[in-house]
DNA sequence: CTGAAAGCGCTAACAA
DNA sequence: TTGTTAGCGCTTTCAG
């Protein structure tokens, strides 16, 4: 049913040293390119291969070595900007290096983490680039990393795992971005993110945590009061979240600024504050993580926290690649690159009168806000 | 170190026999389920295969199968909001299926496709998912799909591979596009790409080529004449694009419409026409193809023509799957869904005035042709 | 410098 | 029902 009376497929490396006239161990070698071989045993080799169009079985190659020449990458979702500038990075840098990646995404769910670890350690991936759901639920990751596959975590902290990790200072870009919503004026500012509410603090994703202490040490430091209400986590119901931020408006403080932790985020805001007829920056200033590229085509030109996320997706990977190379060094290492406020137009100086509530205003001022709905 | 006296790493499924005192073959059976095992006897294997914390590995079994249960992707970019949201579609129905994901990036580079499409043959993937850079440019993938890796194609078609391809009718959809902004008294309407222009025609990628051809029939029908200068095909570079775009409307017969073949072209524009203070719907309408996350958060909200992305992509893993399942079918089956396209505000209707050019301009007349350069 | 042979961990006839 | 035994295609001692 096939071609020739040969087999169906693929030439293997005793075709290639039939061919040549070779021992399998000597095309082997030639085809590896290790040991010791005579140049002209080399060239009939060479020849051969390309003549059968010889393609060496990775499989087979790896069960032999034990390496697969392939990295499992865990993290929650392609679509979201910094996975996917991350991923593209992750894929370029190690292809550069001989390496294929196998994606998994997670959804932030842990359980479907474990599930991709499971499937990406049977496949027996050489190492893992993982950006996780949980900083205490890692007893997979633990695993893998006791099994011998190095892990490598992106833009999220682990303490157990004493993985090397490479984020930003999330804390102090958080703190950075609230201060200068300060120095314009503004004490009524919250914070606004898509990560889910339920269960401890310390569930939250590390970065997300962390933002949100900086964003609280930021307002300690210029004593304002920080008001729990003020820090609203959404959950990844995108229509969720805008009920949350509608309400948040709907109260008599509204806040004058709001920080988003990521640019799904900032779009759902955008869409809120809209709806409400609220204008940025006169009524509102935003500022958001992440430049995504379309943060400078909205009206106003939003002011970001950008994020080193190619570098960051680089240097992991770099890293991970230099130690399955035997690299060894101690893991543990914080690579924690610069993240860059960008200054653009959505935010302003807070108006000096008192705040408006939901029943007076003073000439001069806005609209009355209404009560939506 | 590790628990027992036995070696460093993970059990074999020889542990796992010998711990339930069964043969190789045995065990194999039970954790493979297939083939008849005794009740007991599968019971002492699943216990012993938990006690060691037994993971089959795939490679092995690939090995030994000659089946990989992995599927190689190939597109030009991650970052692309279609294939983000491509990919994600098939990484989820793929895992659902059992099947791993390998990504690969192309960045519209023929030898990086090629390469690529190399290394996943090399991994001996089962099958490939690809969206071809060139729609004649396809020895490497008439090579994989007889060497009995099949193919299905993703948004791009090549007539020349018979494999199954999944997209929007392209040329419809542009067609339907282009004559909206006809009815709405638009007689200068340019399409822009971000498709290279150097080559022929038929170098372009195919989608692109179908819009492009559905673009000049809408305007065919309507009797307006296609102007070659209306067709700017800016290449991967943005600020190239943004520099012929510039130029377009330092022309005196600038085009009073816009269709944009992606949303990161859509941006480009946004940009182009802000700076040179042209606004949206008012003096130019614009309508681009994919409805990224922002199309309705900047001002004016864009008119798209949306792509079921996710639904085409899910459709060609889980036609692959089948394939590689066994259930034949022959291939060269195109499946089209419909795309919608979705009226938002970056729509008006044309002023009947004639356009303004730089120096004068006349009553109720049209704007001369006149040959650019 | 080259060849023979022993695996890597698993599957799949074929026997028992 | 279970065990024996070849491989899958490649790497890698160990002799020669």
């Amino acid at each position: 049913m096939k071609d020739t009376g040969r087999a169906g497929a693929q030439p293997t490396i005793d075709d290639v040293a039939h061919a040549a006239g070779v021992s399998r161990a000597t095309a082997a070698r030639v085809l590896g390119s290790y040991g010791y071989v005579g140049v002209d045993t080399s060239k009939r080799v060479f020849d051969a291969a390309k003549k059968l169009a010889y393609q060496p079985n990775q499989l087979a190659r790896s069960m032999a070595t034990g390496r697969s020449k392939t990295i499992g990458v865990v993290i929650a979702d392609v679509q979201n900007l910094y996975f996917a500038r991350a991923i593209r990075a992750i894929t370029d840098t190690a292809s550069a290096k001989g390496f294929a990646v196998i994606l998994t995404t997670t959804d932030e769910d842990i359980a479907l983490e474990r599930e991709a670890v499971r499937v990406l350690l049977d496949k027996r991936v050489d190492g893992l680039i993982v950006s996780p759901t949980s900083s205490i639920d890692v007893d997979h990751l633990v695993r893998a990393r006791d099994r011998g596959c190095p892990i490598v975590l992106l833009d999220r902290r682990v303490p157990m795992l004493n993985a090397d990790t490479f984020a930003i200072d999330n804390f102090g870009a958080a703190h950075q971005a609230v201060t200068s919503l300060i120095t314009q004026g503004h004490r009524h500012i919250a914070l606004v993110s898509n990560a889910p509410s339920h269960g401890e603090k310390q569930y939250l994703i590390s970065s997300v945590r962390e933002r949100i202490d900086g964003y609280r040490a930021a307002l300690h430091d210029a004593e304002i009061e920080v008001l729990p209400d003020l820090i609203v986590l959404g959950g990844w119901d995108a229509e969720k979240l805008a009920d949350k931020v509608r309400k948040l408006y709907a109260s008599p403080d509204r806040p004058s600024a709001l920080l988003a932790t990521d640019s799904s985020v900032a779009l759902v805001l955008l869409k809120v504050l809209r709806e409400m007829n609220l204008s940025i920056p006169d009524e509102v200033s935003l500022i958001t993580f992440d430049d995504a590229d379309w943060t400078s085509a909205v009206t106003p030109p939003l002011t970001v926290v950008s994020q080193p996320i190619r570098e960051l997706a680089t240097a992991a990977t770099e890293d991970l690649v230099a130690r399955l190379m035997g690299e060894a060094a101690d893991s543990g290492k914080e690579t924690l690159l610069p993240a860059t406020l960008i200054e653009r137009d959505s935010v302003s100086i807070a108006r000096t009168e008192p705040r408006l509530t939901t029943q007076s205003r003073k000439a001069g001022s806005k609209l009355p806000y209404s009560k939506p709905r």
